[in-house]
DNA sequence: GCTATATTTGACATAATTTGACAAGTCAAA
DNA sequence: TTTGACTTGTCAAATTATGTCAAATATAGC
């Protein structure tokens, strides 16, 4: 799977009846831009999540989580290999 | 854990009695680039991986898994909810 | 000690990627 | 056809990645 986190906020989006320009006044970023990260075509900043959070109404841990689940399958994706390497870190080798 | 992939490639370049030199000259980077990265100051590019395993006579395939678990660290290192990611990643959601 | 070779370190230059802004575009509803 | 919301492409600036060089530091043999 790919792009949780933009499906996410997407959704929560249009659960408090934002418009992207609202969330992005908020981040004070490009309307464009908050656009695109919701299509999964850019990533916002780390440091962006906690004012989305907000702005959103959500819980800034559940949407972290989600970032950091892309962050991971980015790397992953396309490597065979990528299981495994995860299992090394959880340490069930393997 | 941190530089699995450092640790583990200077390794079997001492078991191999190869100096950084000769690793370096293989793959066609400076030495100094090799020692940084057996240290983990340094990420090696992962087009290096089947020459660098070539000349440690390795498995390419344990390299990159090692390689990857490193990757995946990086983002989730300092991460509380590092494992949380990657739970959903692997579907066992919770 | 001295010398030679291997490794490490830090500063630097360059290349590649990311980030964000802007402008022009599409689309749907009034 | 006008308006507002969203999308898309492109550009410049900022940031990060990659690699080199020179100097510093081991390490081993004499």
């Amino acid at each position: 799977m790919e792009n949780r986190f933009g499906v996410k906020i997407k959704t929560l989006r249009e659960q408090q009846h934002l418009y992207l320009r609202q969330v992005a006044a908020h981040l004070e970023i490009d309307t464009a831009l908050i656009s695109k990260i919701e299509k999964g075509v850019r990533n916002l900043k780390k440091e962006h999540i906690p004012k989305l959070a907000e702005v959103l109404n959500a819980d800034q841990e559940e949407l972290l989580t989600l970032y950091l689940a892309d962050q991971l399958d980015e790397i992953i994706k396309d490597e065979p290999l990528g299981k495994k390497a995860m299992n090394i870190i959880i340490k069930n080798s393997i």
